[in-house]
DNA sequence: ACCAGCCATGTGGTCGGACCACTACAGCCG
DNA sequence: CGGCTGTAGTGGTCCGACCACATGGCTGGT
């Protein structure tokens, strides 16, 4: 036994799985400043020797910090920080709202309809002439098209537009998970179906226009409404 | 269609690594439906079997799933659905804010400032009688202890208790991340040391005193003053 | 002298097998 | 009948090999 692994014995007592050891090393590593965002790590090899475990191992740690949009893996080239921004980390923030059904996705929705609500009246006291002309590119473009995939990505760049106005990119992120792709997705397909997209291209007016007036008050009332709306709709489907 | 075309028609498309399109079948099969919450997976090695891949890209892609707390690992039992709940998903809310850092950090709290007084003022009008002694009893257990780690815990449990007497689970999960271990605990280091241990209690009663008389807009204002009071602390130790 | 293209090197990605640590359960023994 | 033990099966770990890709230096031509 040398010196390096002499020292781990003492260091580290077998607490949990190896790999989940490895994962608490290297996210200490980062929360410590040792490795800067953006950084390059060691090689798998050069890792697990370090660690005292197997190239496997590490391999699990490596990919489970991978998904968690705290590493990046290169093929070819080495693995790396993230620069550990908002996007990157939040990104997981989808898969919850991916796999939660029932109850839970009302619930999701009621956390949305605070934040949005927020940053929409936060966005109408912030917003810049570039930004607001940014919002109306997706609102006419959302009002001009019948293709509803097309009508689906504008809406979300129209919401994410304000919540980046909102000045608050932590909170951008998280709404952005929370109107991840297959969540609305799964909310649309019967919900325009009873007539109500004449009702969204109002309430989206509604919002558009306390922007204009820089009303915060305003925006956050109608944001709410626009949220809600849909969390009704959602909460009447599930109690029948 | 040149030949590659022609051999992923027959076996199946290549994007991404196996490892990736392992995690998104597994995924996939949750999402519809195949696989419920506390059911138990096939094993890793017909896992693997069955997609077709080796048992080490498996274990990623289920290590992977573990760590965004979809599946559970039972070392010589098996491999399980979590219940997909609120908690379990939202863990990794908590790695976000351990490795978040400066601007980024206050963005973070300002996201909590808007959700726990949302949150409060929810609880405030729906908050019962045994929630409320809960409640009491961490405020008591708070103001006659010494030890800065159990009023850290208490105070934790604090906001907890009123987060869920909010009734959205959801919501007080992802509170409880946004105010995970680490993350308190760095920010005490130097907060207390002001004399701000006061303010704190002070604050806690006021929280305390507006759910007691069930008034939301009071509970409201008391917990965005709470948490504002610390994220503006933070904000001056940024831009000295 | 310069540049384009090739190729050696090093990296992450995948594979298969072996063994260990632990759990669960059936069957045995008291 | 109940507790105990043995055993089969599971996830956890390790090893070594090979593949796919990115990079940078080197070679060959111009």
């Amino acid at each position: 036994m040398d010196e390096t692994q002499a020292r781990e014995a003492v260091t580290a007592p077998q607490k949990g799985t190896v790999t989940q050891r490895a994962i608490e090393r290297i996210k200490a590593m980062i929360a410590e400043g040792r490795l800067e965002p953006g950084q390059r790590l060691p090689t798998e090899r050069d890792l697990a020797a370090q660690l005292g475990i197997s190239r496997s191992s590490m391999r699990e740690a490596i990919r489970a910090l991978t998904v968690l949009g705290v590493l990046e893996a290169r093929h070819g080239s080495g693995i790396y920080v993230t620069q550990l921004e908002a996007g990157d980390l939040l990104e997981t923030f989808g898969v919850v709202a991916d796999l939660s059904r029932g109850p839970r996705l009302i619930e999701l929705l009621e956390v949305r309809r605070i934040l949005e609500s927020t940053a929409t009246a936060l966005a109408a006291a912030r917003i810049t002439q570039e930004q607001l002309a940014e919002v109306e590119k997706h609102l006419t473009a959302m009002n001009t098209t019948d293709d509803p995939e097309e009508i689906l990505a504008h809406d979300l760049s129209f919401h994410r537009e304000i919540a980046s106005a909102a000045g608050n990119e932590t909170m951008a992120a998280i709404l952005e998970g929370l109107s991840s792709r297959t969540f609305r997705a799964r909310v649309w397909r019967g919900y325009q179906e009873e007539g109500a997209f004449a009702r969204t291209r109002r309430e989206h007016a509604a919002i558009h226009r306390a922007l204009v007036a820089h009303d915060p008050e305003a925006a956050r009332a109608a944001a709410a409404a626009h949220v809600g709306e849909v969390e009704e709709w959602l909460r009447s489907q599930l109690t029948p």
